[in-house]
RNA sequence: GGUGGAGUCGCCUAGUGGCCGAGGGCGCACGCCUCGAAAGCGUGUGAGGGGGCAACCCCUCCGUGGGUUCAAAUCCCACCUCCACCGCCA
């Protein structure tokens, strides 16, 4: 969401920024709406004044004079009415617009319409050749009796899987290394529900547009969050943060929800592509100010590039086009994970500034030293998303015989093997 | 699932239809006093929207949304959250 002041001031900005994230939104009519919804307020907000005046005469009028009021309010209130449903009407409208208003995207971004036109900004390690046939990570799993992907679907259906045994372990371990990581670089650890209110989703900007990607519990007027910024930013939803409370930074874990419905039949086989995971996400919250949201920005990125580091995978570091970041997003980077399976890059982690747009749907706020209040920025990124990189960190990791070599940052997690 | 109680300006609290245009206390800020501070005294103290060149003015907000009424923090309905107890349960 923009402020509509800015979009007033700077409707050809806007336009451009809807343009080129190939979004579906007439600021034309924004603006006309904005207009009218002004011209209405101030017409509501003047009758509704002198209706005041009327009841206050009221109070200290005789019988008689009561009557006559009465006569006179019977019009007006018929106009005020009529009044408040216009308004009404056009500030439904306008909200539903307001939420539709993208996040003008930084300088930087390739412009282009989708994926096709994002650039890797780096790249770090080496893809790692095999003296054998290496497995791709179903079969190894399979093989080493550390998955169930016929039986899970039995139960709960495609895309579901089952982890057994050591990897089980392996996860947790991963999940236990990011939160280690985190916790010594300042940020809170936060285990929080994925079971959410329509509130935060619209607050976070995963709804409207994004309703066919998210499970709905409507017997409970519930959703299934797909990360963990849904309750992250949740949390501070219309509350005026104290600046010396700034910057809030949290890894909040939590399972995570996707319907991946418009994936059908891609990735179907094991775990690039599943309806529930894990993940640990890193989540900022910091003063309106560009530079040291950009600050954060890269250190979220340095962060997640640390962990694929220490784990000893390649990656690359893309620069996401305006097409492909979102509505909502300045600017984006993902960084996607060598998988040899499939001989190519594939993404683990993604990164996004938000600038104020998300705070002003959820209405998060703070107030400046000389107590100013502001929308404050947000920012986002994976840590550890499971079971996706532990894909990418067996199909890595696997030694001829089967077995997996494990980093050793994850060996103490793992009562000290260096092989499993 | 059931029963009862409660949600007011950062915190506590007053408020049972017009004197609430929300009072008081705490906290906070500024001033007086003081060598300095504390105490004391005084003044101020929310958010959003709109109008005006401006000083300033108007409207909305007492958990949320409806309703009754000329008029709602106050009455009615629904929902949300919290507290207590009962039942069930990891």
């Amino acid at each position: 969401m923009l402020d509509k002041r800015f979009i007033r001031e700077n409707p050809d900005v806007v336009k451009q920024a809807v343009r080129v994230k190939g979004l579906d939104l007439d600021v034309d009519e924004l603006l006309q709406l904005d207009q009218d919804n002004r011209k209405l307020q101030f017409e509501v907000d003047q009758a509704q004044s002198r209706r005041k005046s009327f009841s206050k005469e009221f109070a200290k009028a005789d019988e008689a004079r009561r009557a006559e009021l009465r006569a006179e309010h019977a019009d007006f209130d018929t106009r005020l009415k009529e009044l408040r449903e216009q308004l009404a009407a056009t500030s439904a409208r306008l909200g539903e617009l307001m939420l539709l208003t993208p996040t003008v995207p930084w300088e930087g971004a390739p412009v282009g319409p989708d994926e096709s036109a994002n650039t890797v900004v780096r790249a770090w390690g080496a893809p790692p050749s095999f003296d054998f046939a290496p497995l791709d990570h179903v079969d190894l799993a399979e093989k080493r009796g550390w998955a169930e992907f016929a039986r899970a679907r039995r139960v709960a259906g495609e895309r579901a899987y089952v982890l057994c045994g050591d990897l089980v372990l392996l996860e947790r371990a991963l999940h236990s290394y990011a939160l280690e990581l985190l916790r010594e670089r300042d940020f809170q650890l936060m285990a929080v529900p994925a079971l959410v209110k329509e509130a935060p989703l619209v607050g976070t900007g995963m709804l409207p547009k994004g309703r066919a990607e998210i499970y709905e519990i409507p017997a409970d007027d519930a959703y299934l969050a797909g990360t963990a910024e849904v309750s992250l930013v949740g949390l501070h939803s219309g509350e005026i943060l104290d600046a010396a409370k700034l910057p809030v930074r949290y890894a909040g874990i939590s399972p995570c929800f996707r319907r991946e419905i418009g994936s059908a039949s891609r990735d179907v086989r094991g775990l690039l592509r599943v309806h529930q995971f894990e993940k640990v996400e890193q989540f900022v919250v910091c003063a309106d100010d560009q530079a040291e949201s950009d600050r954060w920005h890269a250190e979220l990125l340095d962060t997640a590039e640390t962990i694929l580091q220490a784990l000893g995978l390649a990656y690359e570091v893309v620069e996401c086009s305006t097409g492909d970041m979102g509505v909502g997003k300045y600017r984006m980077n993902d960084i996607n994970t060598w998988f040899p399976s499939l001989g190519l890059y594939r993404e683990t982690h993604s990164c996004s500034s938000m600038r104020d747009w998300q705070a002003r749907r959820a209405n998060v706020r703070y107030r400046t030293a000389d107590g100013e209040v502001r929308f404050a920025y947000t920012l986002n990124n994976t840590a550890v998303a499971t079971p996706r990189l532990l894909a990418a960190l067996l199909e890595n990791c696997q030694l001829a015989d089967a077995r997996v070599r494990v980093p050793e940052v994850l060996r103490p997690y793992l009562g000290g093997r260096d092989t499993l």
